[in-house]
DNA sequence: CGCTGAATTGACGGACATCAAGATGTGTGG
DNA sequence: CCACACATCTTGATGTCCGTCAATTCAGCG
């Protein structure tokens, strides 16, 4: 049994701990017209159970969905990066919470504006499909991690966020262990000692607890099963 | 590190171990029309990386999809019983292999005169687009389900068959314990102490060893967290 | 019956959770 | 600019769940 991941939701220190990066946007799927809402670190974007009103484009900053399981644990389902959509769902209500990872810029838009266009137009109604079958495999992909070890899990999710990122040698997290703990199924503890054996093997290094350097990317790979 | 749980492919026994319950269709949210086929217990209806021409719909018997990991585990990602539809992916090829759980008809369609119609049918487009977010969020679970002990996930898992299947207080389980336990993300012997456990316990009864009978589903739901 | 695969049961070890303490870093107030 | 407070991260010691290895029982079918 994991421990209870309970998380201290205060939303003090709301400043980013890292000068907020402009978004690589426009390359949204949708190309969403919404608003641009600011949220801070931490705070609450919707919520489960909460009526599916809108949906969502990341512009900067980065998002977390997750569920909470009754006895406390939480599982972080998904990150989400600039340029990303969330928020979409089949139903009338969130089956997850989504909140701010650092402070963030999210644009939003009428759901029920987007069905009623993508009635009509066949285009839209296509990428929305396919945007759920992207989310589709993504999850499954993500439910292969959780078979497998916490060196597998923590070198996967690493070279995910890269693939994600820049792709550079060097990648940027912008959540903490804890929240990586619970996207992978682990404890902090194991995850941070997953990053000390990594860097004591020379696979990667840490510049600061959030950004790591790759060393040695093929063995990163070669965990990656 | 799980076991291999490499299978014997061996197609032999092919005689189905409970009598073909017939189908409780028509009620397939696209009504296919598509040729019914029979696969004998453990045929292949598609594997990985093969062109996803056609899709399908379980009319009696079960279907699994599973990958590989390549160490040679294996991990199941979905049950398909009749009245499912199974085999929709967003690009041209399979992610997953599709095979029988045990002798099985399957409505199969042509996945190209689908699309062409969803293409000119709203209703149908809009059909295929719920369905790939019932499976989303079958997925999710699925995933939840993978960060919990192995009780928790025995008795989550005999509830999800209870609930597809007739409802009743007795459960017809059409696979082996090495699919459950692939599924579950556990080894055979994990899986079967859990079932020894939960009789024990006077949760359940096994009146065979696929066939299973409650008689504490408080203490089941309780588990289910 | 005897063969064969499926399921169960037991003994043992290892990976990861738990419990606990320290180290590091960051914003706030003097 | 320093010091305190608090969060985050790391590290250590110990326990436990579940995987591994191995043997036995059970069920279906020739």
């Amino acid at each position: 049994m994991l421990a209870a991941a309970a998380i201290a939701k205060s939303p003090m220190h709301s400043r980013p701990s890292v000068p907020v990066r402009s978004a690589p946007l426009p390359e949204g799927p949708l190309a969403l017209m919404g608003a641009p809402m600011r949220f801070v670190r931490n705070a609450e974007i919707y919520g489960e159970d909460e009526p599916a009103e809108f949906l969502y484009q990341v512009v900067s900053g980065a998002v977390r969905t997750y569920r909470m399981l009754d006895d406390g644990r939480r599982q972080v389902t998904a990150f989400y990066l600039p340029g990303d959509m969330f928020g979409v769902e089949a139903g009338e209500v969130h089956l997850s919470s989504a909140e701010a990872v650092s402070d963030s810029q999210v644009l939003v838009v009428k759901r029920s504006s987007v069905l009623a266009r993508a009635d009509h137009e066949k285009d839209l109604a296509k990428q929305l499909w396919t945007l759920t079958v992207r989310e589709l495999q993504r999850v499954q992909q993500h439910s292969l991690v959780l078979i497998k070890s916490a060196e597998e899990r923590v070198a996967g999710f690493l070279l995910e966020m890269a693939s994600r990122g820049s792709g550079g040698l060097t990648v940027e997290l912008p959540m903490s262990r804890q929240d990586i703990a619970d996207y992978l199924g682990l404890t902090i503890e194991t995850v941070s000692r997953t990053f000390t054996q990594l860097v004591q093997s020379g696979t990667i290094a840490l510049e600061t607890s959030r950004r790591i350097q790759f060393r040695n990317r093929a063995a990163l790979s070669r965990l990656n099963a």
